[in-house]
DNA sequence: GATGAATGAGTATTCATTCAT
DNA sequence: GATGAATGAATACTCATTCAT
């Protein structure tokens, strides 16, 4: 497990794509209008990050030294705020990905993009509450891992080329793991930030392949459309 | 991994003391009254397995065919209703731990006890939702884990002791480890209902000893102390 | 001041016509029915004295020791209750205005009578309140005052005949009077007892007529028609 | 009895330093908030008069012409909105008590501020109500009645040293006369707008000192402190 | 474009009153 | 008759979203 990836403490801020312009296309936003975008983006993740989604747009927007109004100019609504925000997250993942890519050992890409992926989601309770329980935002999921799985198809297919991996993995399970993982870090909260690591040991342990060979898992991983549909189309109404 | 426990399907129909009156103690209610104290539990077993906590009380009284003044008459608000939803289900697996702890196997016990306690979670949505964001029902979980923690202790200790379980690993794993599970049942859903054994197997198996022995886990585990803050007190005002 | 009336602190169940039967008329109410009747009143003067006319129902019936049917069996609402424990104060008032027609000096009868009513409502805060803001409880402050009234008058005219009270001063006035010095009572509360003494001592000392001769008091009082329609028609729904 | 203060019918509008903003402090609200918080509050005061503070803020709010939130938005909670309708009130007492000051005669001073303020109160059963039982909006009657307290003990000052006044009539035996006073106007309710007037007569008669001397006040007043104990901490809960 | 004021449907909870046991 | 369970209209308050300034 050399070779770590850099902390990737840079956060959406450092998502450079950004600078391109506005999140989907359309005309660019004015100078000042994109400005009040990330001041929204960055106030929510705060908000959220403190208080969970449960907070209002009101708290957001004052957070941000804008009213109301504003926000609702820059997002039709709460989900598509929250989306929005969902969706910068995974970026940062995206690019995690990539890096990992070019390591030299494949196992060592592999896990360290899980390590930098867990680090990066644990100390983010927003992005947590996002993964854990997506009904908040739309089909952002779907959407953005629409991105992420290519770049993580591309490090599974590495590492069971290397042989190192669980010959049975699949991408799906890489998802469940990075969530997983997601739930140690909310029990161990701010006050032990590094407990998610003791559950991310075990994880990688068990999907590396040892000597010995290791039973296949039972069932079968999910298609990647059963996937999308699983983390897309979850059935509550409201949270 | 033989001698499994039985599916543990029956539910919350299966404590059996609960024939005998009411939960908590007092006089014991009137057979009617009794009467609809389950029907209000089981409509809000249901509807909370549907939509979540955010889900009404008014909705939960319409499911049970009662009016919601009734629902209040039996539980003083809505965290109640969801506390003693949230007990039933957890003596459900107070009592998985007591059988498990006659396994002939010291590591059979604790991994049937784990299998037989995901396989009960996995079901249950609502169960699902009060273990993982234990804000709903209020202390609920440190009161109902008070019970819980010394089976688990038990079994543990006799995994150690016949030297089939991790040395380092400690309870506040094993909490980490069911609790994790049932992210993976989230995004099966009912959609793919066995989704979460695949976790299970790779965490189980991360949690044996092999031959090669095993790297120790980072960092140290949660004192029961801190587990029981870790769990009793996230910040999150709602949700 | 002197041959003060006794203290009456005897209170309600005093009332001596009590022993007759039930309150209105009708057939007598079976033993237990009419000791139920009396506990309830018992229990409500005592609940009222303390939280008001805010307090509930059921509070009373539990204080009764009795269910909240058995309340209902007796009195037909809130409202019926509050009048009957109402009557009884003023039964007790009734009383004391006998007593006093009978004392030696008229002007004597007609003070003591005041001081004798104004503390017996002093000490009991939910005929304060059914006094002050008689919205509770139907047309009772009419219909019971119609058995007071003649007493009243009764004294008023020997005062006026003994040429020791101001000669306008008329039954309503006696009335505001005594309700006025309800309002010292209570803010006097029960850490100032004799708070309402104050009060009392200046309108006592105002309604006599000094040898100066005093001015006429303003406008007219209110026919005996125009009291009962004050206090029994304010126009408050509730409370 | 000569020299009165005019009729002050003015009410809350009068205030006139209230052209200049809102109550508090802060910005000054935008043109459009500032008037619908007058509408509210002059929506208030008339369905608080008519209907006692019973009435329902969606009563207020429709009144106004306006929504809910809007009221919410403008007065955290309903107590919020009877406070500062009550420190409007309030106010207005204030400032009469400021132009009594000035009355060529001491006695006429007193008497005048007395009868006047009287007269406020009796037209306004809203200013009754919130005077009489401060259980409604919060330290309000306190607070307002710091201000008041200062101006009331100046003109009883004035009022003893020119020896019109019952020497032993402390600042608590004011207030009680006012509150007294309001008894009277709640029997003479709208038909008859003048009843309390007779009471007021009475009670003015017998504070001043006539030749003869007169007995003294029995007990003691209550001292500043414990008058505002008495009006702040009545004990019931609501009303 | 920005602002924050206005809106009102939605939610938890209470309590007088009725009715089955 | 007595009991207390059931009922549901009523009430205070919140917050996502719209709209006038």
């Amino acid at each position: 497990m050399s070779e770590r990836l850099p902390r990737a403490d840079a956060g959406p801020a450092g998502t450079p794509a950004d600078g391109a312009g506005p999140a989907e296309a359309g005309r660019p936003l004015r100078r000042d209008a994109e400005r009040n975008r990330r001041r929204i983006l960055d106030a929510a993740r705060d908000v959220f990050a403190d208080r969970g989604f449960a907070a209002t747009l009101d708290d957001v927007a004052h957070a941000a030294g804008l009213g109301v109004g504003t926000v609702y100019r820059r997002f039709p609504d709460k989900d598509a705020l929250v989306e929005a925000l969902f969706e910068e997250r995974i970026t940062g993942l995206v690019e995690l990905a990539e890096q990992a890519a070019s390591a030299e050992d494949a196992w060592d890409g592999l896990a360290g993009f899980l390590e930098a992926a867990s680090r990066l989601m644990a100390t983010d309770r927003g992005l947590r509450q996002a993964v854990m329980s997506p009904h908040h935002g739309r089909a952002g999921v779907a959407v953005a891992r629409s991105q992420l799985a290519p770049r993580v198809d591309g490090l599974l297919r590495r590492a069971h080329e290397s042989g190192q991996l669980r010959p049975d993995v699949a991408a799906s399970d890489v998802v469940t793991t990075l969530e997983a993982v997601q739930v140690a870090a909310e029990i161990g909260g701010t006050a032990h930030p590094e407990h998610w690591h003791r559950l991310f040991a075990v994880l990688l342990d068990g999907l590396r392949c040892r000597e010995g060979g290791c039973a296949a898992l039972p069932g079968a991983p999910l298609s990647e459309q059963e996937l999308a549909e699983a983390m897309g189309l979850r059935k509550t109404r409201r949270h």
